[in-house]
DNA sequence: GTCTATAGATGGATAGAC
DNA sequence: GTCTATCCATCTATAGAC
């Protein structure tokens, strides 16, 4: 078999345990660490592996932090369309307030749950969204689309309010969501004396949805 | 008279138009492109000034950084600290809800008014908030301080809401603060076609008390 | 105080053996 | 495909002239 090129395609990792070992390690070091923070040493150093890993399997460090976006926002987008979908499905195309802002307010929690292997990507993604390349800000300030979903379903549930006001409300939820890293939680539960446990994800769900559909509904 | 310590405090600026400078042009460089991709070469190219300044005036790049944002938040937490006060003031040490949110909303976006030269200072804060040394974490980790006072009034105001309950809404209220970057009004400008005008910071304020105030009431 | 020149360290990328 | 050795660019910090 013929040595893969960069820019192959993820599906074909016939030898790649090396790649997926790279991809892991930049991930978690990415996302604890800040992209700036992370070289390349450390990342073939955590993964095992030799220092032209990197190069070899993706071309160069840039790219592979733009192949990890790429994947961990797909997948996010792909997961909080399908429960969008199905709030859609359950209520004749017509859904509540809090079933829309529950499908873009549960795929990162779920994937926070500290029994959850996806914790880190959650945080690797909002990360990216402050540090990212330029390439990187570009793809988000163009794919709008998957939040154009969310704003229309928005407008029909609440047709009554100005379509300006619906935007700024869903900004306003996109900064609650954004807000949950875990140095914030750490800041939190310092200040609440441990009163707040991040941990149970199901119950932060709730009361994020307590809120903004509160909000959205002022 | 004497070359300044890289110390000294920022009072004696008798020589320093050159430590102003950098300080300026580092905060606007920083806030724009972040920490780590601007060298002190940038910085000093931009100030006009030679390349030594910043380790003669500062010691470090890291310091700078480090002064930058110790006077920044200082600023800013003793601002939302005097509007808290004087909410206290007006009603007898038990001010509602509102007026303690908008002592929290509203330093930061007078600051971001176009018509503010404060403006790119919270751009640096936000940006310093997710992209800090260490040094910057462990001084947001331990100085909770000044959203103590916030938290206190909160639950005055809502004594029926379990403790636990308002320091989370005080989480959701921070993230709701701390996304308002440049990055994030330009998406939302994309999203919404144009009909989110973020240069109207009086009627941002209002629309985030609105969500934020019913959220809290929830 | 200001400047130039440079030391000293680190990082991304690649050549070439295997 | 994997690895080592290394090139070369860039950066922070500092020494030392003025």
């Amino acid at each position: 078999m013929t040595a893969l090129p960069p820019d192959a395609p993820e599906a074909d990792e016939t030898h790649a345990a090396t790649k997926a070992a790279v991809f892991a390690a930049a991930e978690r070091l990415f996302a604890l660490h800040g992209f700036q923070n992370v070289s390349v040493r450390d990342i073939t150093a955590a993964a095992g592996v030799n220092l032209a890993s990197v190069n070899y399997h993706f071309g160069s460090k840039d790219n592979l932090l733009f192949a990890i976006f790429r994947r961990r926002t797909g997948e996010l987008n792909r997961e909080r369309a399908r429960m969008l979908h199905e709030a859609n499905d359950r209520h004749g195309g017509k859904p509540p307030v809090r079933e829309i802002l529950e499908a873009l307010f549960a795929p990162p929690l779920r994937w926070a749950d500290p029994a959850n292997d996806r914790r880190i990507s959650v945080q690797f993604i909002i990360r990216a969204r402050s540090e990212g390349t330029a390439e990187m800000r570009e793809v988000l300030q163009n794919d709008v689309s998957h939040l154009a979903r969310f704003a229309e379903a928005l407008k029909a549930a609440r047709p009554d309010l100005p379509a300006e006001t619906v935007y700024w409300r869903l900004h306003f939820c996109l900064g609650m969501a954004h807000n949950n890293r875990f140095v914030e939680f750490d800041r939190l539960h310092h200040l609440s004396g441990g009163a707040t446990r991040e941990g149970d994800v199901a119950a932060l769900l709730a009361r994020m949805l307590d809120f903004a559909e509160a909000g959205f509904n002022a």
